[in-house]
DNA sequence: GTGAAAGCGCTAACAC
DNA sequence: GTGTTAGCGCTTTCAC
């Protein structure tokens, strides 16, 4: 039918009426005539009109576009989570552009500027595992775009953020290796700048306290996440003189690798090694013997990010920032259930 | 710093010159002094100016905004696809926004107007499960947004598309299942609407006719996908008085409930029954025994979809629809493999 | 060399 | 009740 899309000009044209009008029959001006306004609703629906979002965020100042920054969006975790931020944005009539940053702060300082550029009307952003320098937020913080973080944060006190209880999930996981007869307990732990590694590792350590047990520096070793450094600190672990009997790895690929080296070693999960960590549910049921974990309420830390975001983009007075904390779930299955054999 | 963001009507009065006269010292405009010039770009650049794309959008009738509509983002394949689309589009400046349909068509038909009417560049779609309508996308036909589709297709001789060969990798597949002594394959199918689906089982017959096995209708189950209908169909199949050796999946969540109840059955994969799929890099080596699977080339399918879309949107004449089929790498691993035990 | 003005599609304050 | 006008930020044609 139509080449190019209709405008309320073109409704105005046909009708022999001004273009105001039409835009307030529309809305149903309370002042336009019943029968005017009628006749305009039904041209607009039989031209299928469609107001143009471009030209009311010109004038409004506002895009119904939201920013979201994630590490790595091929990941179920991140996936996930934006899977919320998604099912939140639509019902409020937000759309949402992704942008992958692939763990590379100058990369989200990149698609920072580029989202603020487009205008968007808030980011939602979880950091780079190699983001240091948090100064790039300064230019978020006097642009007066709200931006929420999620899982990796920073600013709390400046920025609205959802993360999950780490230090409590850390010791929940520790104190039930140890209730599963462990009593050599090791942390692969990720990088030093990242929040969630400090505060895991914070955990594992009162968790071992609790159980009386004393922390070993030896049992506790750094990885960058991937999948060959993973591979490589398990071997490390698994071969020096006071070699442990579980193993709490900071996150899936973590886990898997070590699950990989622990076989190859010919040593039995969890008869041999206890092992458990922070994984998805998919994942964690997938694999032989089943992993007991920390589930990540993710479409919920989803649905919380966008909900605190559209609050401050709603509020016209600034908001202070808030901090949501979800609490996450131990999920028992097979890798650590030594007791029961 | 600044609230407002600055405007050119900022720099032109801070500089005592007219508007036309920034915006065109800022693209070098061939009659302005170098002298001026400079004078611009440099309070520009200290003023942090950035073009509104909003205003532009309206100018030149363009958004610089791509729609991409998948069935679930929270899947590897997709989301390994969208990361293929995303960074195609970031090359070439577009921001991408993503609407997930949840297999409904019904979703899927309301992101189609959600993203026209936001006045989108272009489109990616896959279509949802039930798709089985396609009068939707006459619509895009003549709205002239150029559209293309990947994996899940239809009407391509207007619309341009992005698969792989299915019924070469399905066939791959059975002849493989044949070659390590597997005599009687069955095959788990999805819904008879999908292309895909057809495709397999197409690929799956030419395969069994090719090994001169004979096709057995009871040996071909449906099931719409779901890991509860997978399990099933799986128990339907190995209770028949002709059980199979070996079972060929339509995709991983089949293949994987399927090793579940096969495990639970005591059934031994390979030894007793072989199995093989479409399946995606990581999940297949998670699990135990590792899996041989058709490997999609999720990146590159989205990188093809951008490129052709980008090149739809670049020509001022309309183009006609292309078709890019991709190859599909089989991966061969434990599974499958009996022959050599 | 530079400015003025129109126009992209829409809303809202102000006429009448 | 309905029309006129200005303006959101920008480019571009036409004046001078």
């Amino acid at each position: 039918m139509s080449r190019k899309r209709v405008s309320l000009k073109d409704l105005a044209n046909e009708l022999g009426v001004s273009i105001s009008t039409v835009s307030r029959a529309l809305k149903d001006h309370y002042d336009i005539s019943p029968e005017l306004t009628k006749k305009v609703k039904d041209l607009a629906h039989a031209w299928n009109y469609r107001p143009n979002p471009i030209a009311l965020g010109l004038l409004k100042q506002r895009t119904k576009i939201i920013g979201v920054i994630v590490p790595d969006i091929v990941t179920h975790f991140f996936s996930s989570i934006f899977s919320g931020i998604e099912s939140g944005a639509k019902e409020q009539g937000y759309h949402v552009i992704i942008s992958s940053s692939q763990e590379s702060h100058a990369k989200t300082r990149e698609s920072l500027q580029n989202l603020l550029d487009l205008r968007a009307d808030g980011l939602i952003v979880c950091l780079a595992q190699d983001a240091e320098d948090y100064s790039d937020f300064d230019l978020i913080q006097n642009s007066e775009v709200p931006l929420v973080f999620f899982d990796r944060v920073c600013r709390t006190e400046e920025f609205s953020s959802v993360v999950i209880d780490n230090i409590e999930a850390a010791r929940e996981l520790t104190v039930h290796l140890f209730q599963n007869g462990y009593r050599s307990i090791a942390h692969i732990a990720g990088p030093e700048n990242l929040n969630i590694s400090r505060e895991r590792i914070a955990g594992y350590q009162k968790g071992l306290s609790e159980c009386g047990l004393s922390f070993k520096p030896e049992h506790l070793v750094r990885c960058d996440l991937s999948i060959e450094q993973s591979a490589i600190v398990t071997e490390k672990l698994m071969s020096q003189k006071d070699v442990p009997d579980a193993i709490f790895g900071i996150n899936d690929t973590v886990i898997f690798s070590a699950m990989k080296v622990l076989r190859r070693m010919g040593l039995k999960v969890p008869q041999d090694v206890g092992l458990v960590g922070f994984s998805d549910e998919f994942h964690a049921t997938v694999v032989e013997p089943n992993l007991t974990a920390i589930a990540h309420p993710t479409f919920e830390i989803g649905r919380e990010a966008i909900g605190l975001l559209l609050d401050e983009i709603n509020s016209r007075t600034p908001k202070p920032a808030k901090q949501v904390i979800l609490k996450a779930k131990l999920m028992v299955r097979e890798s650590s259930s030594r007791i029961n054999l």
